[in-house]
DNA sequence: GCCAACGTTGGC
DNA sequence: GCCAACGTTGGC
């Protein structure tokens, strides 16, 4: 997933349509001879297949299980007082005790379902929000065929020779990302629900693009379009409610540490909701006012599951049930209470002595306990998530999934948030107080006589992390070279801003969540407490099943200009888990240039039915922190606001026209961009809208052009002949778009003739397809005449 | 400091 | 014994 992103994001600066190869997972490329010569690429592109092509929904086992009563278990101490305390060991699937799993995701014929129905008899107390009937959505779709998730994991279809994995074939379906199944833990505010049906990723997520065809913008009964119309760009819809939030430190309802969109940003404040635990002095999302200790310091009472288990102490730390008591190999007072009744009933003590009892190791103890734990907040999204993702590096690496399993780590999309930002502030976190999932070796630990870890060997030169993936995921030559192209942008080698993706998933949408970090120049980052050096941006998704155009067009609109130097302004949300090319625009925000912002790239994530918050002054603070907020579902647009300065594609008359048109209230979901070229790009952000494969680029003056899919729409298109040659001004602009929106993308034709039987179908176009149609249609004449032909 | 590699551990 | 993945190590 994220080499796609990388590929998207690799390409260095914008190019002409005609000159843009198509990328997408699902296009195929037909070697028609194009008789229009340069204006027309020698290649027509097809339509995604249609969805009768694509696999069936992917598998779920029942979901219903949930906590066992393992995970929390009787503790016995010296007092004989007992306690519960959690199980150390890898977490258990389908046991978190706080969040009982209501869905979970498969990958499509990828996810080997390990069975999480083991037998419990703690009865897991379901937060009513988290029940699928809580949810604004019908889980239907995405209830899992049980028996499908028995089977053995199958390989990951490799790209064949020849093709990557992003040129199309049918197994790359295969690849796409899950879908999110899972519910969110967040609490759902039923009003902020309801403003979800604004959400076009939500309602109308599966819905193909192609095949939607809008005689209106809000046919489903939502006013989306009109309020997105009507709320004009420069007021993102961002959640104002958040923000006020986090305007203070009073932990309020959410459970995750959210981010704030405020501009001032200490440690606290970009993890306002991070309490620091009595206990051990780890950072901890608080759930409440009141919460003192982290998850793993803090009793579960309430949580606790009956006891059921007759304990005798039999040693110092040994418990014991039933016949016999094994001892632990390596860690004897590191035990784990381990409830095996069916062949073993052995038990092994997560010992955690009060502040009575007289081990004198009892900080060896607490470390022990809280090691299995510790990369785990068990409330983020991402360790409720239950279902390796299958496609990350983590994933491929592991052997179920044809990996070899060098890696052995946990999914990306399943290694917790909380944890992967607290190490993001290690260096901030004063010692003694640091965050425990970092595991640091003490400085008296007595070297074991086996040596852990990597063995001291020549390892093959490797040049940055990612060129693992890149041996993943891109199997021919272009593909690298995108990578490589990435790397220039994503990872400078002066290490002056390095990019780190990470993924991010909530509801239906899987992201990637791009953090810069700022190696110097930042005085913000001389305050230990300001993260200036993050910034988060909520990318993309739907890496695998990236489409011909516009998702990875728009990635690279977006991104492309943070290392370069265009002028990015605007949101450009990246598509959700289905296949559509991007996701649900709802505002953009042009921003002056200022120099005084130099080199800092502001990102927020905008969520589709929030309130709109007011941007002006937040796009001057840099040291706005803005990325994922955890603390609401469904995150959907992201905001990417480039200041790098870009001198050299300066154009005044460009600029102005950028500028106005950030000052205008565009039709529904047309985004301005401004790229290297300069290039004023007009991108049509919203996946269920017919021109969301539609850019238009207005270049130097004023000339412009429309691409549909990468491909350039024919000069003697009537579209042309409808508008000036030139776009001077915001209500040409406005026009020509409203003129689009009144098109659809002609759908081609399906070729019977093409491969065997038993491969898929893809719809082609003919070679001077006029690509936009009107809506009412399906083909334009030229492939009608090419089916009748 | 990052991270690939891998020993090791817990769950099953 | 297998699997998942945590924690550690050392190369870079």
């Amino acid at each position: 997933m994220t080499d796609e992103l990388n590929g998207a994001l690799a390409e260095p600066q914008m190019t002409k349509p005609e000159e843009t190869p198509p990328i997408g997972a699902d296009v195929v490329t037909d070697d028609v001879v194009n008789a229009v010569g340069n204006s027309v690429p020698g290649k027509v592109m097809s339509e995604s297949p249609p969805d009768w092509l694509k696999p069936m929904e992917e598998d779920e086992d029942d979901g219903g299980d949930g906590v066992k009563s393992s995970e929390w278990i009787i503790m016995k101490t010296n007092d004989d007082v007992p306690k519960v305390k959690r199980g150390r060991g890898r977490p258990r699937k389908g046991s978190h005790p706080v969040c009982p799993k209501t869905e979970r995701i498969v990958p499509p014929l990828l996810g080997r379902t390990r069975s999480s129905n083991a037998s419990g008899t703690a009865i897991p107390v379901p937060d009513p929000a988290h029940t699928p009937e809580a949810l604004p959505r019908n889980l239907q779709s995405i209830n899992h065929n049980p028996i499908s998730t028995s089977e053995k994991p199958r390989l990951i279809p490799i790209s064949p020779a020849g093709g990557s994995s992003l040129s199309t074939t049918p197994n790359t379906e295969f690849h796409s990302p899950p879908r999110l199944t899972r519910v969110t833990p967040l609490s759902f505010d039923t009003s902020v629900t309801q403003n979800f049906v604004h959400t076009p990723a939500v309602k109308l997520g599966n819905v193909s693009r192609q095949s939607v065809s809008f005689t209106e913008p809000a046919r489903d009964g939502t006013e989306l379009p009109l309020q997105l119309w009507l709320c004009p760009p420069m007021e993102p819809i961002s959640p104002t409610k958040t923000q006020d939030m986090f305007s203070d430190q009073i932990v309020s309802s959410a459970n995750f540490p959210g981010t704030t969109l405020n501009g001032s940003v200490t440690l606290k404040e970009s993890l306002p909701l991070l309490s620091e635990c009595e206990s051990c002095g780890c950072a901890f999302p608080a759930q409440k006012i009141g919460d003192v200790m982290c998850y793993g310091c803090r009793p579960k009472y309430k949580k606790q599951s009956p006891p059921n288990i007759v304990f005798r102490k039999v040693g110092q730390d040994q418990w014991e049930v039933g016949k016999t008591t094994k001892k632990t190999k390596k860690h004897p007072r590191k035990q784990v209470l381990k409830q095996r009744p069916e062949h073993k009933k052995t038990v092994k003590m997560d010992f955690v002595p009060d502040g009575d009892d007289d081990d004198d190791d009892d900080d060896d103890d607490d470390e022990v306990v809280k090691k299995r734990s510790r990369r785990m907040c068990q409330q983020c999204d991402a360790c409720l998530r239950e279902d390796d993702c299958g496609t990350c590096d983590f994933c491929v690496d592991k052997p179920k999934f044809g990996g070899s399993n060098k890696k052995k780590q946990k999914c990306r999309l399943r290694q917790c948030k909380l944890q992967s930002r607290l190490h993001g502030q290690k260096g901030n976190i004063v010692e003694g107080k640091r965050n425990p999932s970092l595991p640091r070796r003490r400085r008296d630990e007595k070297p074991k006589l086996k040596r852990r870890g990597r063995p001291s060997k020549k390892q093959k030169p490797r040049s940055n992390p990612w060129e693992d993936d890149d041996e993943v995921y891109y199997k021919d030559e272009d593909d690298k070279e995108d990578l490589r192209r990435y790397k220039m942008n994503g990872r400078r080698k002066g290490g002056k801003r390095k990019w780190k993706y990470s993924f991010k998933e909530e509801e239906e949408d899987v992201f990637i969540e791009a953090v810069i970090e700022e190696d110097g120049a930042s005085n913000t980052e001389e305050n230990p407490d300001i993260l200036a050096n993050q910034r988060s941006a909520m990318v993309s998704n739907e890496m695998h099943s990236n489409t011909s155009g516009l998702s990875a067009q728009g990635l690279y609109y977006n991104m492309s200009g943070v290392p370069a130097a265009p002028y990015v302004l605007g949101s450009v949300p990246l598509c959700n888990s289905n296949p559509a090319p991007m996701g649900q625009v709802t505002s953009s925000l042009p921003m002056a240039d200022d120099g005084t912002q130099n080199g800092f790239l502001q990102i927020e994530m905008v969520r589709v039915g929030s309130p709109p918050s007011h941007y002006t002054e937040a796009a001057q603070d840099t040291e706005q922190h803005v990325s994922e907020p955890l603390q609401e579902p469904t995150p959907v647009i992201t905001h990417i606001f480039s200041l790098v300065g870009g001198e050299n594609d300066r154009d005044q008359g460009l600029m102005e026209l950028f500028t106005s048109l950030g000052q205008t209230v565009l039709p529904a979901h047309w985004v301005g961009v401004m790229s290297k070229g300069p290039i004023l790009q007009l991108l049509q952000c919203s996946k269920i809208s017919s021109m969301a494969d539609t850019v238009v680029q207005i270049e130097k003056g004023y000339f412009y052009q429309v691409s549909v899919q990468n491909q350039p729409l024919l000069l003697m298109h009537a579209v042309y002949s409808r508008h000036p040659t030139c776009l001077e001004s915001v209500d040409e602009v406005v026009s020509l778009l409203l003129d689009l929106e009144g098109l659809g993308v002609c759908q081609g034709y399906q070729n019977f003739h093409m491969g065997s039987p038993r491969e898929p179908r893809m719809s082609v176009r003919a070679a001077l397809c006029d690509l936009l149609i009107p809506k009412d249609e399906e083909q334009c004449p030229k492939c009608t005449h090419a089916v009748e032909g």
